[in-house]
DNA sequence: TTGGTACGTTCCATTTTGGAACGATCTATG
DNA sequence: CATAGATCGTTCCAAAATGGAACGTACCAA
């Protein structure tokens, strides 16, 4: 299997990387996140090359998790920004992050975290079941095929 | 900044995609929940070359998500299991899981869900602050700089 | 006229990937 | 013993992706 191919597979784990698995994708996201919706801002505080953030910019487009939206005319200029599909990652991101800060060890003192707004507390993620209440590990839940 | 330089980053999102962040890695490791230990075994399921099922292993292990135990000796054989710190990745899968189904359309029609152990029922996954018990959403929460 | 801003594209050297074959090391079978 | 099979990689090479820097276009402002 190519990684192309990846997007036709039925597991969900495959298709949505076939999303954002890709090298810098996630991290596009975050800046659209953190509210940078400007090409020139994105690629200055990413360092990413220029070809490859206007290649994923394409295609986070086409997959319909940025819109490309004109923010003026003369000269036409676009900003990206989130649609709900982009905005759905959230969880995603949030649980990376929360994985990361706990798991991932770094060099300098200097951190993120995620804060409450109201409290301004960190948050303590925990990903439950919105039906039983329970809490969601990987002894309680099982995978299985579906038609 | 290259690839290879994200670790560095003060960022977790940066730092989390620089173990997880790679192609292939994250199925990888959806292999090792689903209890798929051996290299032949991941190979032939993934279709991913041997050369990178090889190197991805290595970064995993050297990164502490997965640590290499010998089964048997003569020949010495080794499988992979995930440590404490790969199990940690759970939430990740089931958010990327959860928004794949919900955003990502499938081709055919057969598909993988997650359901609760106990009961049977499929899960629905909410982020929530342990301590609040309020949703996480990128409404109710800011990041910030700590030291 | 000169410089600045913004959003890409183009070019090319380097790196990574995909695909297939090969090697090592043991066990099992005839 | 000879042969085949199982397991875990490595090696080789062509194709694709990436990194880095310069270039192009279109406007504005001094």
């Amino acid at each position: 299997m190519k990684w192309n191919d990846l997007h036709k597979n039925a597991c969900p784990v495959a298709r949505g990387l076939s999303v954002v698995g890709d090298r810098w994708t996630m991290l596009v996201i975050r800046e659209c996140f953190l509210g940078i919706r400007r090409f020139e801002k994105m690629q200055e505080r990413l360092g990413i090359t220029r070809h490859v953030l206007a290649d994923r910019l394409r295609i986070l487009e086409t997959a319909g998790v940025l819109r490309r939206e004109a923010y003026q005319q003369r000269p036409l200029r676009h900003e990206y920004r989130l649609t709900e599909r982009g905005k759905a990652l959230y969880p995603v991101l949030v649980t990376l992050i929360d994985w990361a800060n706990a798991h991932v060890p770094l060099e300098g003192e200097a951190s993120v975290s995620l804060l409450l707004r109201e409290t301004g507390d960190p948050i303590a993620p925990v990903l439950i079941d919105r039906n039983s209440g329970q809490e969601i590990t990987h002894r309680t839940v099982n995978a299985s095929f579906t038609e």
